[in-house]
DNA sequence: TAAAAACCCTTGAGTCGCTACAAGGTCAAG
DNA sequence: CTTGACCTTGTAGCGACTCAAGGGTTTTTA
């Protein structure tokens, strides 16, 4: 099968496949004569694979570890449980800061319930002072993973 | 006050703040004889400020928005008021779906409750089995922002 | 006073997980 | 033989930074 059918099976998009390929993630498909390329069965579950993993929000390097243990079925599978619960705890990390990033959404909005001069209005006035989230959360991350708004890190 | 001490003011980092240079953030300062970025007190408030706003996950964009009603006073805030109202569902939305997503890998993890050869792990048979987050969620966003996982766009 | 350290400058590239071209090669049907 | 769907490589872009190279300037210290 060519990369427009393989893509069009799993659900996904001719390009991504071909980054998969270069990101070490797909195992590298026979060429046909005319340089197209070809792949099996293997592939496509491979590539499901991968895509159910990215619908869970792990990481491509969350998912190599576990195409590891694909490929290995005799090696104990308890680093792959261990890398769920840490997924798990990143999901229930972020969630926690969404949570709290609510809450100080919600104080900020009640700051302004009527429309004013934009001088007087409580939400500009707010997010000008001080006191109000002075420091950018600790390990505050955008999606599950990643980072965003690291601190400046301390020389060593 | 040079480059340096508005990033320690602002708890910011000095790479950052010509960042925000280049994107139209922060006015471009004066310069010193040395051809050094020399800035005032107005240029350290706004700099809080859009700390403050991405602090609360906002994007720049949001924050240009708001920059600029902050110096229209005399208009009315109600652009203001929406903009918090939009981004705070921004975060709601996105708390929903990590919520649904933590529910998802929780029940995953269940399926292996002990370590065994990898071949049998529950875990990693379940994500290779059709029926589990078979198609990625709609609009599965990072951060609160952005777009992740869209579905190939089918043509108009 | 001169060297050393600390700071600043610009430019350009890297991060993540794709997406979207552009310019061309290949293949089946009509 | 031509059309057009499919494929190829390569490059550039997104957001919000971060970091490194290779300089210039200012401040501190000996
Ligand atoms: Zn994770
Ligand atoms: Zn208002
Ligand atoms: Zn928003
Ligand atoms: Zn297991």
């Amino acid at each position: 099968m060519k990369i427009g059918e393989l893509a069009r099976l799993a659900g996904s998009n001719v390009e991504t496949i071909r980054y998969y390929e270069r990101k070490g993630l797909l195992p590298i498909p026979a060429r046909s004569e005319g340089n197209y390329r070809i792949y099996g069965p293997m592939h496509q579950e491979r590539l499901t694979f991968i895509r159910h993993c990215r619908g869970l929000d792990m990481t491509l390097d969350e998912i190599r570890t576990l195409l590891h243990f694909k490929e290995s079925p005799e090696e104990n599978c308890g680093e792959v449980n261990r890398l769920l619960d840490d997924h798990i705890g990143h999901v229930v990390h972020r969630i926690g800061e969404l949570q709290a990033l609510e809450k100080q959404l919600q104080e900020l909005r009640g700051r302004c319930p009527d429309e004013r001069r934009a001088s007087t209005c409580g939400i500009l006035e707010g997010l000008s002072q001080s006191g109000i989230n002075e420091k950018p959360m600790e390990n505050h991350i955008p999606g599950v993973h990643g980072t965003a708004l690291k601190s400046p890190k301390e020389p060593e």
